[in-house]
DNA sequence: ATGGCCTTGGTACAAGGA
């Protein structure tokens, strides 16, 4: 099985390289990150076409995530149980017996913004609701953009970016937090090269400088551990034309 | 080169992203 996890920067404009990549990689689960599309505008029919179901859900401009799958999604939920929240940032199913957290957790923007305490109050509520659904679902992925930078050397520049937003230490505490409860960073289970990243910024020629941040992350239960046979950054995409800033991460699962 | 983008809404350019 196949899992993996785009932050596509808009898919009104990222539609072709989306149906493209899924002919490329043929996975049997892609959770999509700001879409930015209202859900009558979802490119529904265009991924059946793909041999794909999807599940989405959307708001004009900003946000917006999608779950693509070979099977069913089962379960389908739409953001965090009990958090109030007028952002479209979660959706999850259980598809072929693992069950799929998709989220793309907010930017926060800097540390003085006021959205910076919605992302931590965003991440406690996220935890809380991770918890219990392990309980529910040993076999339990959480993929998608998370806008934390884990560890220093998922950062191209950590003096830079020392106590800058996505490498706060409030934030690297709530993805040990995660780690904490039984999570595994799917990357971080193999030896992995040194700079290894997920995001560029489209400005000052930040990927053919590979000045990145690893925020794009797939985490495993324990149940799911196992079964890791590979974690992989398609960089090759950001390379495309048109690209996203963002690179896919992919999961190979055994059966 | 001490710089260098992209997307949206709306139709000029400001705001947001990470």
């Amino acid at each position: 099985m196949k899992i993996a996890t785009w932050n596509v920067n808009s898919l009104a404009v990222r539609l072709p390289q989306l149906l493209d990549w899924l002919a490329l990689h043929q996975p049997d689960v892609l959770c999509l990150q700001e879409t930015k599309l209202t859900d009558d505008k979802f490119p529904h029919a265009q991924i059946n076409i793909a041999g794909y179901q999807v599940q989405w859900f959307g708001q004009k401009t900003y946000n917006g995530v999608a779950l693509i799958s070979r099977l069913p999604a089962l379960d389908v939920v739409r953001n965090i149980p009990g958090h109030d929240d007028a952002q479209a940032r979660v959706i999850a199913g259980t598809v072929g017996g693992v069950r799929i957290v998709g989220a793309y957790i907010p930017n926060g923007q800097s540390v003085e913004s006021e959205k910076f305490p919605y992302k931590l109050a965003w991440l406690s509520a996220l935890r809380d609701w991770i918890a219990k659904e392990q309980a529910v679902h040993p076999r339990l992925a959480l993929l998608g953009d998370y806008n934390i930078a884990p560890e220093d050397r998922d950062v191209h520049d950590p003096v830079a970016w020392a106590g800058q937003v996505l490498c706060t230490a409030e934030e690297r505490a709530h993805f040990k937090a995660l780690l904490a409860a039984g999570l595994y960073d799917s990357f971080r289970l193999f030896e992995q090269p040194p700079k290894q990243y997920s995001w560029w910024d489209y400005r000052m020629l930040a990927f053919r400088k590979n000045q990145g941040l690893r925020i794009d992350h797939i985490l495993v239960s324990e149940a799911l551990k196992a079964r890791v046979t590979s974690c992989v950054i398609d960089k090759l995409t950001r390379k495309n034309e048109r690209p996203s800033d963002h690179a896919p991460v992919i999961v190979e699962l055994s059966d």
